[in-house]
DNA sequence: AATACGATCTGTAGCGACTACAGAGTCAAG
DNA sequence: CTTGACTCTGTAGTCGCTACAGATCGTATT
């Protein structure tokens, strides 16, 4: 436990994390300055065990200020769970959203490449599809458009 | 055709558009930038067309260039619709990949949240997905973490 | 001992697509 | 003659990184 000290580099392959955003990491506060060796960041097991949980709740959509959240409950005690639960599921209704927004687009898209393949209207359907709108002036789940 | 001259306000509500993204569009040359009565701006019935087809693009996740190339390819013949297609088709693949991450977040996530409900680990679950890692790195189909 | 190489350091600026001001000017109605 | 709604310009902020530039550090080789 006491020697396991690594350098900024290894703790980045170690958890596919880039170098630059750990340093971001810890500009923002999420991951805590490490004490340095020399002028160099020295990191031990906890860092990795940490910025790996960050990266995980990265991967599953949550904001850095929603992974900051999570880091506060899974510090504190078991009682969290139920917090925990809450921030996932409001989560969950977002990425649920966005899944029913992508859908939305992947049909639209699918049908006027579908049209342009069989080639038969006068003029690409696609733009047509532009131009005209297709019915609702198209209100999304999500307010704003969401790349 | 001749007296339908709008201001910026009416051409935000006409097309649902922001007036600070309206102008933000012009700065970036994505709209022209249009006469003006006195200091203000003077839109036409092709402005509001031509931005309908700007946001009706974004709603399909074009981004702002796509958008761009799009417009460009409007205006031009009819020859065009392949490059249309082509575009629209590299576009849907990206949409289709973004959903198939979201559908993995979204897996995980339920998941959790249901084991958290059935609340007989101990600890909560969600958080030792988050620690632990389920077997693989996890690489999504876009490389980066896509918000 | 000199030098080259790799890793790390700080600080700042850029990305995409907006959004949000501040502070000034313009216009019509009451 | 003032109020209120609208518009103007310009700049800075958002999110989550990413990409530099230019300095410094530690080790290995010549």
């Amino acid at each position: 436990m006491a020697d396991t000290a690594i350098q900024i580099g290894e703790l980045s392959r170690r958890t596919g994390c880039n170098i630059e955003t750990i340093r971001y990491y810890e500009r923002i506060g999420l991951m805590p300055a490490p004490p340095r060796r020399g002028r160099y960041r020295s990191y031990g097991g906890g860092d990795v065990g940490r910025l790996g949980f960050v990266r995980r709740a990265r991967e599953l959509g949550f904001t850095l200020d929603e992974v900051r959240a999570l880091l506060g409950l899974a510090a504190g005690g078991d009682a969290t769970c139920t917090e925990v639960r809450d921030l996932a599921a409001v989560h969950l209704k977002d990425v649920r959203a966005r899944i029913a927004d992508l859908r939305r687009m992947e049909r639209v898209l699918a049908d006027s490449v579908r049209a342009c393949d069989a080639g038969q209207d006068p003029g690409c359907p696609l733009i047509q599809t532009l131009y005209a709108g297709h019915d609702r002036p198209a209100e999304s789940v999500n307010t704003k458009i969401s790349m």
